[in-house]
DNA sequence: GGGTGCATACCGACCAGTCGGTTTCTGGCA
DNA sequence: TGCCAGAAACCGACTGGTCGGTATGCACCC
């Protein structure tokens, strides 16, 4: 409908204490490698090496530290998706300057995305509506650039916008599954290749 | 290396009792929904309309009940691919009919995909090794058909067959988190919008 | 009588979260 | 500079409840 894909807002950074840090780092590594409900709360603070009363001094819950942990990643990937889309690219280069950005992104955060993947359902229904509003502005987006590109004629129709984003931004979700940092190939140069993939499959 | 795909074995499928069948169905479902950690054994029997002493009759560990669940959908994921291989088709053709089978039969047993997905990696070593031996002979099976129809020429090699791959069947493992039966678009009409995608990107 | 198919009562371990108390930091005032 | 009051940071024992799993018994059938 609009001729001109608006850029999403990010919100500022927030700062932290040391333990806050160590507390919510514990929890992102213990929550990707067993779950959310596989992890214990006595499991967290040992591994931060702080107390259960600090932990519950500055968060709320079990919960707040997921809510944080899914804030941060997604409040850098739309900072990213912004930062590419004021760059004003034609939407061939933006798609692949997105696809390329949002894959590096996620490789190098590849604990968030693991946490995010697997339990997104799990949080309250306040915060589940501002994680899933965050992810919709991200998702409609990117769709908005596959449809200009489609009005423009430099892609291709055959596949529905909606289809194209449902499979692309997919395919990184599930990055988490098969990356591994140590693998042989680096994560530009698979970057490099599924973004190619996609922009084939566009042509 | 081998100039044609060798067809996966499927094992046979196990007679098993109503009370058997309904803890298992109950499971499923209740993994689907809350996921392994997130559900009890108690909540399982209830929901079943059993008692946990039936349940430990039929089944070792609440791991038990999981691997069930995987067993059943790999098999038949593996019938499935060997049914197509079967019948001998060229590359594309393959292709188009492995991804879109593929899709059709997840989306129509989306909980056990769920299932999967979520907590794949939670069994004891043993059975993670069967299971991701029988996934790995999919994956292997699957990047023969696409090194095949590269060796043809009737497919690009602008991204390398393990990519594909990698990027096709993880695909088809996001379905469950998009997905919806109810939704607008038929499973059928996606499965021919994913495979056509896959397969542009390979023209 | 011995195996199968359950039911019931129960176990110790662990769960998320709380609460009264203590230490450490900070700013204001003499 | 020295002192104090209040706030912020942090401690860890404890709670009610739930967890996966087990021990035992009993009816029914070959």
């Amino acid at each position: 409908m609009t001729d001109t894909v608006p850029v999403p807002e990010s919100s500022a950074p927030v700062r932290q204490s040391a333990v806050e840090r160590r507390i919510l780092d514990a929890a992102l590594h213990l929550f990707a490698a067993r779950g959310f409900d596989g992890t214990s709360v006595q499991g967290i603070v040992e591994a931060a090496e702080v107390t259960k009363g600090a932990l519950y001094h500055y968060f709320d819950s079990k919960d707040d530290l997921l809510y944080e942990i899914y804030h941060s990643l997604i409040a850098r990937q739309l900072a990213d998706l912004g930062a590419v889309l004021a760059r004003g690219l034609p939407p061939r280069e933006a798609v692949r300057a997105v696809l390329t950005g949002l894959i590096l992104s996620t490789a190098e955060h590849i604990d968030e995305a693991k946490v995010f993947v697997r339990d997104k359902d799990r949080l309250d229904d306040a915060r589940m509506r501002s994680v899933r509003a965050d992810r919709r502005r991200y998702h409609v987006t990117f769709r908005g650039l596959v449809e200009q590109g489609q009005r423009d004629g430099v892609f291709s129709t055959a596949t529905p916008a909606e289809t194209v984003t449902i499979v692309a931004l997919g395919m990184v979700n599930q990055l988490p599954s098969w990356y591994r940092p140590d693998g042989p190939k680096t994560a530009a140069r698979l970057a490099d290749e599924v973004a190619g993939f996609v922009l084939a499959a566009l042509d």
